[in-house]
DNA sequence: AAGATGTATGTAATAACGTAACAGGTCAAC
DNA sequence: GTTGACCTGTTACGTTATTACATACATCTT
């Protein structure tokens, strides 16, 4: 499996994510109306994270909505459902490239110059974090985990 | 020590953290001036984050500035310098409450229900990411862990 | 002491991000 | 064909953050 920072069939990739949310879709009796769907596609064309407003508008010039509540409902929905993650660093989001299980969110690794953004395995570490954080009598619902650096591509051209 | 979470004498645990900051002012030749020692001193008031605008209101009260760039400037001079952290799940700043070195922001416990920010080391857990990462080709250079969850007491209050 | 330099603060204006509340539309089930 | 649940459209507003420029202050140099 390649990663989001190496070269790769990305189409493939950005078909493989809209058929993982279509088959959720039905499995859940989840709604991937057309402003959802078209959410996801633009998130899903690129490794990277967009902000609400730059998805609002493409959107807009789609004639799919002009106000902030319908970029931000339907980015709700799709984090909601795991088919896009929320980048806390960088108030922005992300499309899901790996299925995964609820509420078990990768970690995300941001490069600070391509800013390709690409998800990490984080299933050890959340355990961890919760052993720990069970010492303390903390018992952890939800964990974010972000790294930002460079990437080889990115390092490589330094 | 105690956590966060617990009861304690929480004026030690300010006093503890300003007396660290000023040897830390004196050693590297910063300049702990009147605004920022104010802003770190309000966040030391509790173990819970706090947004730049609730600084700001503090400081306006003061008369030690009135527009958000004061805020903010004395909140980055803090976090560059370890003396506070930025919660991202928040947009909110927190006061540090453990020596640690440069660079090596620890997790953060976080409870949904008293709001209370605790620190937990988190060595293992950013040696662990930064192994994953580098088997990407990935180098990371900040990370952010933040839980958000339950803590004892209001776990026990529920 | 005067001037030069670097750093901190004051202020205005605005950008960027996010939500509440309500009206209207769509669709499936009964 | 009406009900009820959910989705969308729109207004209005609230919150968070930054840019840009002006002013003040400290420190060092001469």
């Amino acid at each position: 499996m390649k990663t989001a920072f190496e070269r790769h069939d990305h189409s493939a990739c950005a078909d493989a994510a809209m058929a993982r949310a279509t088959d959720l879709a039905v499995a859940r009796g989840l709604r991937l109306t057309p402003v959802r769907r078209r959410v996801l596609e633009i998130l899903l064309e690129r490794h990277r994270a967009f902000g609400a407003y730059e998805v609002l508008e493409r959107l807009a010039a789609e004639g799919l909505g002009k106000q902030p509540p319908v970029a931000y409902r339907a980015l709700e929905f799709l984090v909601e459902n795991g088919l896009a993650h929320r980048i806390q660093r960088l108030n922005a989001f992300t499309a899901c490239q790996s299925a995964h299980a609820d509420g078990q969110a990768p970690a995300f690794l941001i490069c600070r110059e391509c800013q390709t953004v690409d998800e990490l395995d984080a299933a050890t570490l959340r355990a961890e974090l919760s052993a720990a954080a069970g010492q303390a009598g903390f018992a952890v619902e939800r964990a974010t985990i972000e790294a930002l650096g460079l990437c080889a591509a990115c390092a490589g051209r330094a």
